[in-house]
DNA sequence: CGATGTGTTCAGTAAATTTTGAACATTATG
DNA sequence: CATAATGTTCAAAATTTACTGAACACATCG
């Protein structure tokens, strides 16, 4: 399962497998793999770890470790634990999947649905320019995509409000 | 808005703008770029189109184009049309959202929905083989997962739903 | 049958993304 | 103040992913 001895003596096989549970998630959402298993390995964790401690334990560099905390902290997958006479930053996963959810939406998902409503709107002014034989038709085909723009932007708030819903948020 | 003298020729700014927007939903879905371009010139054109032509005017490859053309098939975004007296496939966008998103989800994320249900039977195998004193925090980490899983395979469906309530499906 | 039209496959290449690691900034410690 | 501890940044390297184009398969045509 893991794929030499280093990483034998640093994760056991059961963690693992959760943190290629997490790469794979990764993945799908278009994240680094190094960022599934930072989250993976302090969702594992029985206690708060550090930079060091994630870069030492999945044996990847600082520079990756660094970036990948930027990112969960950016959509709230982690927090931040302050250790009493310890200078580092500790942190562990956030295991509310509204909270890890809704912060992803809006710092990973929304500037897309933003960006794509100022381009429809470029589009719709490029139209109105134009006089063509074809206008009739090429408006009906905007008014399609803006359909379907005001489905997707009512889409995700409701997906929130249904992740949400589960008996420990 | 377009890159070159050549695509200039072939495309109109407005194309360029609603492949371009295509293109960004691509990224956002991790679908090859050449994949939105090819749903856009579809989307875009008043008439079926055929391999030859989707190539010449997105100026790409042969083989991209196939395999493009592909994977929007397998997932119903396209659909074929017959022209009698020409042996060429003629291709047109699917313009029912719900149909495109159903066929998503089915083609392109209930694998990875299934294949991590089946990683997370395996944990909880490895789990129940362990006896160590970690054994009951462990055990609600992995009800914790459960739990996750069970909301977003619920949750799937009901996108789906939301998704195709449209006035148009 | 050979020639032509159409589409697919896949090895090699190109492009994009991620990771590394060393240099740097910052703050704490003695 | 010099040194050490911690974390960030970013150019270069490694890796992953997508694209190209030539070879191929298959059908149709003359």
């Amino acid at each position: 399962m893991n794929d030499n001895i280093q990483s034998r003596q640093l994760l056991s096989e059961l963690e693992g497998e959760v943190i290629a549970l997490f790469v794979r998630m990764a993945d799908v959402l278009n994240l680094p793999r190094s960022v599934g298993e930072i989250y993976g390995i302090l969702f594992i964790s029985s206690h708060p770890l550090c930079l060091d401690d994630c870069r030492i334990r999945l044996n990847i560099s600082k520079g990756s470790t660094s970036q990948g905390l930027k990112i969960l902290r950016s959509f709230g997958a982690i927090r931040t634990v302050y250790i009493p006479g310890d200078r580092k930053d500790y942190y562990v996963a956030e295991s509310s999947l509204r909270k890890i959810a809704s912060g992803f939406a809006s710092e990973q998902i929304q500037p897309h649905v933003a960006s794509g409503h100022e381009r429809l709107e470029r589009i719709r002014d490029l139209l109105d320019q134009h006089d063509d034989e074809q206008k009739k038709e090429l408006s009906e085909k905007i008014d399609l995509l803006e359909n379907w723009q005001r489905r997707a932007g009512k889409t995700l708030p409701l997906i929130l409000k249904l992740i949400g819903s589960g008996r420990d948020g």
